[in-house]
DNA sequence: ATGCTTGACATTTGATCAAAAAGCAATATT
DNA sequence: AATATTGCTTTTTGATCAAATGTCAAGCAT
């Protein structure tokens, strides 16, 4: 006779979470710049919410390396130079090669394909963000079917490290030479290739790193916190 | 003239960040075991400080894996199974010997003989709490050379996730039949063999693992945190 | 004019409190 | 006797407040 539950999946859950989830979209997704200086009370004035839940999230965050700490009390969004590039990338070449195996057998090929069509879209409209929102979908709704949470996790946490910096670069650079390496992934999957997946993922993450590399340094790192 | 800075290096970090400490400390040698579950408040009193501090620390050790969350609300020790072990150890397959191979360089001989020194001890005497403090000492010595921050916490985040099984498996195994990988590894980094460090890492990680392995099940995952 | 000190301001930190949610046990009903 | 409901207790959650600390700029002395 009573229904309390609601079926919104957004309602109910601490404030604490939604504010973890609002700020991680932020960082994958272009909200935040490398070098950005983060308060609580600045988070908290712009959610709306108390100092308390703003604390856990962040604190979450930190600890994922998705924000830095600096022994003081200032966070920021990390900045990124040479050796910090080359060691997310090392990792991730290490970790998602291993993450499309796991995956192979599980993975939902036409999910896959789906995404894969509408990253082609967001290229085509030269939509940096769309771009960016489905290159991680698409990676992630493989390595998912992995069920290798620890891993997953992981990855993920690398993703939060390397996006901000990516976001930056794709701004600049634009969509267009961007080289799909999503289709071979695919025909890989059908084909149960496992070595052809990985050579894919391989290709996919160096390439998108390579670009990275090759493009001129960020000079003015400002700390622009919207006080709107 | 004035020097308010005090020498001891425990003063001055933060409620938080101590209790973080701590709490990782306990998980990595011996206070928790497996499938025990954890309480805000438990903690708090346990440790004379106020709800807010421990918040940020418990929710900085689920964000790096050392504690589970379920759904609801309650927080545990994550029990291991099969699975878990599997994945565990694939990452730390990868990780470890990376790891190793860019210390290789930097790191303090001296310095590890030291530490394997003491852990000989440590298995003649059969403490298999130094044992572990020791291993654990060895490895990060070695890691921590390698300069590469972020694999370095990833690995300790790894061994956080294994310490508290690893701990009831040595209890009842004792430390009898270990065998010392670290020598291999020590003659190996005075030689700059990179290959044969890799393989004492290898060997050692696995070893550890393959005698976890054939230990039969945690019976009872008894939920006593002790309210003394 | 330059360097140091001082004070105002911003930010974090930790405690306390009230409210919401969940677990748990006891009771009642079939 | 078994199950569902109810009410109590424990626990988490989020807000607020006071204190500690750091940052920054302005003013003073040399």
């Amino acid at each position: 006779m009573d229904l309390p539950q609601q079926d919104l999946d957004d309602v109910n859950v601490p404030t604490h979470e939604r504010l973890y989830r609002d700020l991680k979209e932020g960082l994958l997704f272009g909200q935040f710049r490398p070098g950005m200086s983060v308060t609580l009370q600045g988070i908290a004035d712009e959610h709306q919410v108390s100092l308390t839940p703003v604390r856990e999230a962040i604190r979450r965050l930190v600890a994922e390396g998705a924000l830095e700490m600096h022994g003081n009390r200032r966070i920021s969004v990390p900045e990124m130079d040479e050796t910090r590039i080359e060691e997310l990338l090392a990792v991730r070449l290490m970790l998602e090669p291993e993450l499309a195996k796991r995956a192979i057998d599980n993975v939902d090929v036409k999910l896959l394909r789906a995404i894969d069509d509408q990253m082609d879209k967001a290229i085509e409209e030269g939509s940096v963000d769309d771009y960016l929102k489905c290159n991680f979908a698409f990676h992630f709704a493989l390595y998912r079917a992995s069920n290798a949470s620890i891993m997953i996790s992981m990855a993920e946490s690398l993703w939060l490290q390397m996006a901000p910096y990516m976001r930056v670069v794709c701004g600049r650079v634009g969509t267009s030479n961007l080289e799909d390496q999503h289709k071979r992934a695919i025909s890989a999957i059908e084909s149960k290739n496992v070595r052809a997946l990985q050579a894919a993922i391989i290709e996919d993450v160096s390439s998108g790193a390579a670009f990275v590399r090759t493009t001129p340094q960020s000079e003015n790192s400002t700390n622009l916190i919207d006080k709107s």
